[in-house]
RNA sequence: GGCGGCAUAGCAAAGCGGUAAUGCAAGGGACUGCAACUCCCUGACCCCCGGUUCAAAUCCGGGUGCCGCCUCCA
């Protein structure tokens, strides 16, 4: 079986096949630095981070470029307002997406191109499409010259979205200003002439900026050719801009451009697209404040990247017990294993069929919630052998189990470390936030747990249920251990 | 108005022509003073109507419902 790609371009799932053998070249549309990032933005970045890793465990050698967009009207405008300069903004908030990247275990991509530092190459772009007359030139608001992309005489445009110049005028008519300058309304810039305050660069026409979809055109030649493998980012960019994108590129210099164009769908909330606009969204940070990052990024696993993925407190707490689950089941089993470290165990049934299953999970169109289940059964055949009696099984499934979660984990970018903090970390983040050090609830917490402690000791059974089934309502269990009553909060509603 | 996507057990979610993965929840059992944790067991014929096929959740046609894009948007 051969790795098969859903493409936007031909809406089929298709054997990709590299440009060169062995080798796979991707964009992935960035950010826009003006604000901090939201749940939707984690999800397109967890996704092609999986996919690059899913690409690099298939045995491809990868590069993946990714830009920063540090230009741009919306910049500007947050820049004004907040009487700040565009650098200082986009500076910011570059560091706080790498910040929330980081978090959430992405790797860093191979580049990861600024607007503002490929001018040259922008303006060349413009250049090349305005000399194979696929561009013209207008006279721009405050002096300079404005140049526009001309869709008419670009036969393929609406190739990607799949809709023609007709059909988009009939609903955007009424929405969209006129603008007499324009051969066709659906034309686009590809450079915006200055206006005054404005950061502006030099041009053969004149101080200006770059439109918004040549930036992405430009990075993308410079850094990967004009030929390249794989183009990705959210469903919302297939229109207008991957398809002005595709449009300028192939206008700019006849190559193919991307081979294969990949969209995975939005994070919903009620089944309504999180987004900017409608303001039903949530950052990243404000779901890290209440959720450990490996939940977050479970949970955005778990639908696959094509799909809608709906957005509630539900999710997120059903994601957090099963990552602690896991995570526990793991460090128990590296426990128990740790007697026989180093001693070498033949790898079995179990282990060669996680590998298979796994590849062909990730070959499936990068298939993750199959892959989660392929983590699931490996995760329940290793808490059946912590069980088990048999010390000869115990061992070759605890050892061989071990080492292909690794593999699993490594695509995932899940379980990677050492699953004992991680349990830790996701038990304590909780107990911190809902039972926080010298509160009320605390206080009370510790008090009944005592007094239970209390009653066991007297044999006061009906008193320790009481107390323990008050401790319940309250959000939190008591578990009577070797070691104790130890108590935790409750992950959510149940 | 145009274009596109989705509809699978209580919920979430795979499946891409050969009689339905996985997770959560629920029920039963083992364990436990009782529980919790853990382990074992239990669940759907796939929105509706037609059609193609030896065979369809999977393909085609027609409905219904939800969502998205056509304006900045991941």
């Amino acid at each position: 079986m051969t790795l098969r790609i859903t493409n936007t371009l031909t809406r089929q799932k298709q054997a990709f096949v590299p440009l060169v053998e062995g080798q796979v070249s991707m964009y992935v549309c960035g950010v826009t630095v003006y604000d901090h990032c939201h749940v939707g933005h984690a999800r397109v970045y967890v996704v092609f981070d999986v996919i690059a890793r899913a690409l690099r465990h298939l045995g491809y050698a990868v590069r993946y470029v990714r830009n920063f967009t540090d230009v741009d009207d919306k910049i500007i405008a947050r820049a004004n307002k907040n009487g700040e300069s565009c650098d200082d903004l986009t500076n910011r908030f570059i560091a706080a997406f790498y910040e929330d990247m980081d978090l959430l275990g992405c790797h860093r991509p191979d580049v990861e191109p600024r607007v503002t530092t490929h001018m040259v190459e922008i303006v060349a772009m413009v250049q090349a499409i305005v000399d194979r007359g696929h561009a013209y030139i207008v006279a721009g608001e405050f002096g300079g010259q404005d140049v526009y992309f001309a869709i008419d005489d670009f036969a393929p445009y609406g190739a990607l979205s799949g809709r023609s110049q007709d059909d988009n005028q009939a609903g955007a008519s009424d929405r969209v200003t006129r603008d007499e300058r324009k051969r066709n309304q659906a034309d686009f810039a590809l450079w915006k002439s200055a206006k005054p305050g404005e950061p502006a660069w030099d041009s053969p026409w004149g101080a200006g900026r770059p439109g918004w979809h040549i930036e992405c055109s430009a990075m993308s030649c410079k850094h990967l050719g004009p030929a390249f493998d794989l183009h990705g980012g959210g469903k919302d960019l297939i229109f207008p801009h991957h398809e002005n994108e595709l449009a300028q590129s192939k206008a700019a210099h006849d190559a193919e451009f991307a081979r294969y164009w990949l969209h995975n769908g939005f994070v919903t909330i009620d089944s309504e697209k999180m987004s900017k606009s409608l303001g039903n969204f949530f950052t990243i940070r404000d779901v890290l404040a209440r959720f450990h990052p490996a939940v977050l990024r479970y949970y955005l696993l778990t639908a696959h990247y094509t799909q809608p993925l709906n957005f509630s407190d539900k999710s997120l707490e059903e994601a957090s017990r099963r990552v602690l689950y896991i995570a526990e089941r793991l460090a128990q089993a590296q426990a128990v294993a740790a007697k026989w470290k180093g001693l070498p165990v033949a790898a079995d049934g179990l282990e060669s069929k996680a590998a298979a299953d796994l590849t062909e999970a990730l070959q499936d169109d990068f298939n993750t919630p199959k892959v989660l289940a392929v983590l699931a059964e490996l995760v329940a055949s290793i808490g059946q052998a912590i069980e088990s009696k048999d010390d000869a099984l115990k061992r070759s499934v605890l050892i061989g189990g071990l080492s292909h979660v690794q593999a699993i984990a490594q695509v995932l970018g899940l379980f990677e470390g050492d699953p004992a903090p991680l349990a830790h970390e996701i038990v304590e983040s909780a107990r911190e936030r809902l039972f926080p050090a010298d509160s009320a609830q605390l206080i009370w917490v510790q008090e009944l747990v005592q007094q239970r402690i209390a009653a066991r000791a007297t044999k006061d059974f009906a008193k320790a249920d009481e107390l323990r089934g008050e401790l319940l309502r309250g959000g939190v269990e008591v578990r009577d251990t070797r070691e104790g009553s130890l108590w935790r909060p409750l992950l959510g509603e149940v």
